[in-house]
DNA sequence: TCTGTGGTTCAAGAGCTTTTGAACACCTCG
DNA sequence: CGAGGTGTTCAAAAGCTCTTGAACCACAGA
């Protein structure tokens, strides 16, 4: 009935996908785990982009050897980032999901909100640190300069990953030109 | 994913040590725990580079309330990434460590060597890929245009990765100088 | 030599994160 | 209405990483 039954004999890929839709939605998964995230996300991005037509849930879960509930969470999780949109054909009931092109959205986004409530609890503390310690007595002051060179650190780790996020997107959106 | 969990404003401290000592040492927990490093790393190298003396293990554990075994292991890992030196003190058999001051070459260089076997691989698969589906028929041209766009994905994020590193260091450098 | 201290190793266990799959809630069509 | 298909939830299981602590080695001092 629908393509993509057959299976290449010895080589076992996951799920029924042909050996180098495999090995793309391996790379891609190995990248965005790299990234924090879980590597069946970047999985079922990578299938909807090099697809590059709608699937279903049954589809996807038959083709990355997922399990109904994961797929259920998985894009949920993505289309929360907005990397895949679920859309509706026309005469067919069930959801299908399409990938968005701006793939480090989903990295940059997340990773400045999480890098934003650490960045902002991790000052606090040493704020505090620094507090406590030049209240109390003997201290030397060379100690308080190495609480306060690490406070520096943390304004500065955000200024780098702002950097660096701004860089990979501008980079991206110029492959995209190119290619 | 690694779970970010919020502290309570509880703060107990850890092991002995007074509050600040322990704000310091669990805020650079957070942080290096973040660059996917053991927590236990940080608070570490954090302890030794606050107190700005040698220490030996047994101070180490009492303070951090570790483990015997723990602090041979988290030591050994620190070492090697020369963030960490250990010395001998006169009149006293037992080891000693001291931080270096050079923290973000910690960070840097174990991430640039996970970085490089990481997009050394992703960028064979998808070589591989782009060659597998070339080979095969009825492929829309788009959809090798895709996989390629990831592959260079993968090197847009070793130079990215690079450019962040050696911002990070030359701020932390800079940020010792004026303070 | 024996004893105590310091340090390392690693199998077992603890603690977290992710995945599974059964139960359930919706639909739509006959 | 009931049957069949789709989608979600969440407690339990699986899987991983980190930590523990007992066993072990090495050495110094008595």
């Amino acid at each position: 009935m629908k393509g993509y039954t057959y299976r290449q004999g010895d080589q076992e890929p996951s799920g029924s996908l042909p050996m180098w839709e495999a090995l793309v939605t391996g790379a891609v998964g190995d990248v965005i785990e790299f990234w924090g995230f879980k590597r069946n996300h970047g999985r079922v991005w990578a299938l909807l982009y090099v697809r590059n037509q709608p699937m279903n849930a049954r589809e996807l879960r038959e083709g990355l050897d997922l399990s109904k509930g994961a797929v259920s969470m998985i894009t949920q999780d993505l289309e929360h980032w907005e990397v895949i949109r679920r859309v509706h054909l026309p005469g067919n009931s069930a959801w299908h999901f399409v990938a968005e092109v701006e793939f480090m959205r989903m990295i940059s986004r997340v990773l400045q909100r999480r890098e934003g409530t650490l960045i902002a609890r991790v000052s606090a503390d040493l704020d505090e640190a620094l507090r406590l310690a030049s209240e109390s007595e003997d201290l030397e002051p060379e100690i308080l300069d190495r609480i306060q060179r690490m406070r520096t650190l943390a304004t500065t780790m955000r200024r780098a990953l702002r950097l660096f996020t701004r860089t990979a997107r501008f980079d991206f959106r110029k492959a995209r030109g190119v290619l």
